[in-house]
DNA sequence: CTGAAAGCGCTTACAG
DNA sequence: CTGAAAGCGCTTACAG
C-alpha cells in the first residue's frame, strides 16, 4: 500500500531510480545491458513497491498471452462426476503454474450439431487470448486438429490413439488402448471368462474405437467371444446398455456374458445397479470391470475392479508437450504407461 | 484464410475501407459517431476477414482483462472426486461466457501454512490479469477479503455465512446453514432419532462452524443430543471419525448415536464403509446422511440420504454478483434457497 | 553499460 | 459524421 495513486509502472520505477524505462525493463527481465549493481537496485525497488508487469502490455508487445486454453464439451454433470477431467486438469495446472502460465477454462454444451467449441477456438485465436490449447475427447474425423493448425494455434491431444500424428503445432500424449485391452482380456481369460461384453462410450471417440478393436482382436486371439455395444458415459446409459446386453440371455447358457466391461466408472456403477435389479449376482454370476478407475469404484459396494491409469500424469505430460509446442520446438508423441488392473470385489473367476 | 500475412487488425480494416482507425473502432464497438451505412460496411468486412479485437490491446487500453479468476486450494483428489466444485464452476462458466468473460483457473496445494493462494491473488492483481475473483471455502479469520479489498480487486464469496458483509468490492452468495441444520435435525427427530453425531469438515471453514452451531441449537430445541467432531473431507477421514464416534459405545445404549450426519459425500461413503466393518447395520442400527448430495450418494449401495442443493445455481448467482461488482455496482448478498432432503436407503426410523 | 524512440493494437477525447 | 493524435505499459532494436 505504498502508493495509492494508481499502479506502479515501469515508468514510475524509472523516474524514481533516475534511469530510462529500457534499463529498468532489461534489469527486470534478466536481460544483458545493465550492471549488476543497477539490476539489484531495480529489483529491490520493484519488490518494495510490489511491481508486476502488466499482463496486457507484455502480451501486446511480445505477442504472447502466457495462457493456455481448454474447452470442455461435455455436460457439467459428466465433467463433475467423472473425476477424470479434474485430475487431468490438476496435472496440467501443476506444470503450467510452474512455468508461470495461466489456464483458461471454458465449458460448452455438448450438443454435437452446431459445435460451439469450434467458435471458442476461433475466437481465442483471433483475440490472441491463449498461446495454445489442450484438446480433450479426440473423435473420429475430429475437425479440431486441422482447424487449429489453420489458425496457427499450437495444440496437444490428451490421450490420443497411438497412431495420432504429431504435427508442427504440437505432439500428443497417447494411450495404447489395444495394449490395455490385452491386459483386461487376458485377466478375464485367466479367470475362466470366455464371453465378454464391452459397454463402450460413444464410438465416435477414437479411444473407444481403439478399445473396441482391441477387445475384438484379443478375444479372437484368446479364443473368447466379445460383444461391444456403444452408449453414453452416464450411469443411466450404463444401466440401459446392461439390460440390453443380458436381457433374454439365460445365465449359464453359452451366450451369457460372464464379464461386463464398462467404458467408465459411471457406466459401471449404473450397470451394477441394473444387474442387482435383474437379480444377477456380482461377481457370482457376472464380473464387472471399469476401464477407468476412480473413487466411485473404490468406495462402491461392492467395490468395482478397474483399470487404473495415472491421470494426473497424463495432464502433466500433455501440458509439457504444449509448452514445447508454444516455444516452437518439435516433439515426439509421449506414450503413457500401461493401465494397471485393480482387482476388487466385482471381479471373480467363473465357476466350472 | 484470406490473409496469410499476419493477423488482420483495425489498421488493416481501415486501410481497405479507406477510413480512419477511429471510425472503424466506433463502428465495431457499436459506439455513436458513424453512419449506419458505414457501420454496416465495416462489420461486413470484419466478419469476412474474421477480425477479432486483440485481447491484450483492448485490455491495455481499457484496463479490463475480461477474465475472472478462481484459485482452488484443495488437493486435486478432493476437487476431482467431490463434484461440488465442478458443478459450481459449470454454473459460473455459463454466466461468464454469456457475458464474453473468460475463466482463469488455478489450483494450489492446500498446505495451510505458507498459503500460496494469497500470492496468486497478489500477482493477478499486479499483472491486472483478472477483473475479479470468486473465492471458495471461506474460513474463520479469512485473510482474503481484506487483502482483496486492499488490492482493489472485486470479489465474491461462494456460499458464505448469512452474516458475511457485502463490501464495496462485491456481495456474496450465502447459505443459511442454521436453517439447513433445522431441516436435517427435524427430519431425524421425526424419525425418532434422539442422539445424533455430526462428522464435520474442518472447523476453520465458516460454513462448518455455522453447521455445527445449527446442529447444537436445533438439538437443544428439539430435545436431542448432538455430538460434533471435526475431520477432513476425505473418505478415509470420514471412516476414522466414524470409528472414533461409535467405538466403545454399545449400540442401543442411551449414548449411542442412531444417526450419523457427514459434512460431505466422501466422508459419508467412508463412514458407511467403516460402519460395515464394525458390523453395524445401516439403516437398521444407524442412519447415515450426507450434507452434500452427489452421484456418489445416488449410486452408492446402499444409496445415501443427502441434503441436496442446487450447486450449478450457486455458481451462476456468484458469477452474476461478481459481474455486478466488476461493473462497479453495489449489490446485496444473494441468499441461496434451502437444501432439500433426499430420502434414500441409509435413512430410516428408530425402532422402539 | 545506458537512453531516446518506435512499435505492439486497440480506445477515446478532441478538433473539424 | 469523420480523422489525426495521444495514450494504455510494456519490449526491443538502435545509437551513443
Amino acid at each position: 500500500m505504498t502508493d495509492t495513486a494508481g499502479k506502479v509502472t515501469i515508468k514510475g520505477l524509472a523516474e524514481r531510480l533516475g534511469m530510462s524505462k529500457a534499463s529498468v525493463s532489461y534489469a527486470l527481465n534478466g536481460q544483458p545491458g545493465v550492471s549488476d549493481a543497477t539490476r539489484a537496485r531495480v529489483l529491490a525497488l520493484a519488490a518494495e513497491l510490489g511491481w508486476y508487469a502488466s499482463s496486457s502490455a507484455r502480451a501486446l508487445s511480445q505477442s504472447r498471452s502466457d495462457a493456455v486454453g481448454i474447452v470442455l464439451a461435455r455436460s457439467p454433470e459428466e465433467v463433475g462426476s467423472e473425476s477424470f477431467y479434474m485430475n487431468v486438469l490438476a496435472g496440467i495446472e501443476a506444470v503450467l503454474s510452474d512455468h508461470d502460465m495461466n489456464l483458461m477454462l471454458r465449458m460448452v454444451a455438448p450438443g454435437p450439431e452446431p459445435r460451439r467449441d469450434l467458435g471458442v477456438y476461433r475466437r481465442w485465436a483471433g483475440e490472441r487470448r491463449v498461446d495454445g490449447v489442450i484438446v480433450f475427447d479426440h473423435t473420429v474425423d475430429d475437425p479440431r486438429p486441422s482447424m487449429l493448425a489453420a489458425l496457427g494455434m499450437p495444440h496437444v491431444l490428451v490421450g490420443a490413439a497411438v497412431d495420432a500424428e504429431p504435427s508442427a503445432f504440437g505432439a500428443n500424449t497417447t494411450v495404447d488402448q489395444g495394449r490395455d485391452a490385452g491386459t483386461v482380456m487376458e485377466a478375464l481369460h485367466r479367470l475362466g471368462h470366455r464371453h465378454v461384453a464391452y459397454v463402450s462410450g460413444p464410438q465416435r471417440l477414437t479411444h473407444e474405437a481403439a478399445r473396441a478393436a482391441g477387445v475384438h482382436a484379443h478375444a479372437a486371439r484368446l479364443g473368447m467371444t466379445a460383444a461391444v455395444s456403444h452408449s453414453n458415459y452416464t450411469a443411466d446409459d450404463g444401466a440401459k446398455a446392461t439390460i440390453a446386453v443380458v436381457a433374454g440371455v439365460v445365465p449359464g447358457s453359452a451366450l451369457f456374458p460372464t464379464a461386463l466391461v464398462y467404458g467408465n466408472d459411471l457406466m459401471a456403477m449404473g450397470g451394477l445397479r441394473a444387474l442387482k435389479q435383474l437379480g444377477l449376482a456380482v461377481p457370482g454370476q457376472v464380473s464387472v470391470l471399469s476401464w477407468d478407475d476412480s473413487i466411485l469404484c473404490q468406495l462402491g459396494s461392492p467395490s468395482v475392479a478397474a483399470l487404473a491409469r495415472n491421470t494426473m500424469d497424463l495432464g502433466r505430460r500433455s501440458a509439457q508437450l504444449l509448452l514445447e509446442a508454444v516455444a516452437g520446438h518439435h516433439c515426439a508423441n509421449a506414450a503413457m504407461p500401461a493401465g494397471v488392473l485393480q482387482v476388487r470385489e466385482t471381479l471373480a473367476g467363473v465357476l466350472p
